[in-house]
DNA sequence: CTGAAACCTGAACCAAGATTCAACTTGGAG
DNA sequence: CTCCAAGTTGAATCTTGGTTCAGGTTTCAG
């Protein structure tokens, strides 16, 4: 792709130049989350985020163009550090189910203590469609990835593919909404350990 | 709960009393479906509804109160649509497990007829999270009892639960979008074909 | 037929909040 | 210290589309 004028294509936010700049992007980041995550996109105000930032409203525009661009910019970052967060606990296994057993509980314990994560992503397919499928896409393709090399490995069913990726990838999300978003009423461990099982064997008795 | 002179408490549009009348109220549900999955509820105008419907753009607030108010009235009917239509298929099987075929199948035809059904729903996260929340709450306990039916039937493993049903209703979901909003690149039964196999018998080689 | 209830029409009104901008303050390199 | 780039300010501007409403037109029971 054509480079942009000297900053990564990926740049959502104006890079600021000193400390004080650092500092307020940042505040600014954080004051979006928290505001989407409360309110959702169309609800929130440009005005609040700054106020949550504690600067003044204009600021907002030295380091973003736009409300979509903020919003965009914190889909991509969120998406990553999902991953990022997850993906070790599931190599750090004895095997690929037992790592998916890791991988949940994380993932249940990084969503509760994020729990803007689901109203962002969740808004994403509507105010940043692209970012949005990319996000289940690439996780997607991870699954397919670490599942394949299990097959290899004698771990899994020789037939693993793309459609069980996309079922585990669901069943994940949904879990995660329900034990992680709405209530925490089991521990993290104990979901991740019943669906494992049932990941493992099925419904069958 | 308190009744509400004289009409049923969810009738979110104002009931036509002549032909006429049912005639355009129809035009416009069929409009304002069309136009939220094509734009979303937000970029969606009611202008452009009742365009689309043939009619006079004040005609709008002559059947709903609000841009909010035929949202709510989708969700709702899209809600109990798919339930409507997939619930018979996965009773008209000899057990459970089959059903689960079927109903995914059918499941994932009904997707492809409706394409619209994916945005609507999800988007009404933020613009109806009630209604929402109760349509996912809804299918799993439908899921929660006729699985323990079935468990009691010794067709599936005696500990199904909540936590077994969420996944189920997840992977469904999941496998809804991608081969049945995102591409059709495989027969509905197919892809219910092989997700069945996996949730009998797991990922266990 | 006929009149009142149902329906339909579309221009005008309005609120809300994103974006702009010209003046002002702060930081830190030289 | 100096001074200019970087950062900050918040009132004013602008746009957009939901909602209202004061007349017409159509329907249909009596």
């Amino acid at each position: 792709m054509a480079a942009e004028r000297g900053q990564s294509a990926t740049a959502e936010s104006k890079i600021p130049r000193t400390d004080r700049g650092r500092r307020t992007l940042q505040a600014m980041l954080d004051a979006a989350a928290t505001e989407f995550g409360e309110r959702g996109f169309h609800d929130a105000s440009i005005a609040r985020i700054t106020t949550r930032a504690g600067v003044a409203l204009g600021t907002f525009y030295t380091y973003f163009d736009s409300k979509e661009a903020v919003f965009r910019a914190l889909v991509r970052h969120m998406s990553g550090q999902v991953r990022a967060t997850v993906g070790p606990h599931i190599l750090d296994a004895p095997d690929r189910l037992t790592g998916e057993r890791f991988g949940l509980t994380a993932f249940l314990e990084f969503v509760r203590q994020h729990k803007e994560l689901y109203r962002i992503l969740d808004e994403a397919e509507f105010v940043d469609p692209v970012s949005w499928r990319a996000h289940y896409e690439d996780t997607v393709a991870g699954y397919v990835a670490s599942l394949t090399a299990a097959a290899r490995r004698g771990e899994v069913r020789a037939d693993v593919g793309e459609i069980h990726a996309w079922a585990i990838v669901g069943m994940n999300v949904f879990l995660g909404l329900r034990y992680g978003v709405w209530q925490q009423d089991e521990s993290a461990a104990a979901v991740a350990s019943i669906a494992n099982a049932f990941l493992t064997n099925g419904l069958k008795r």
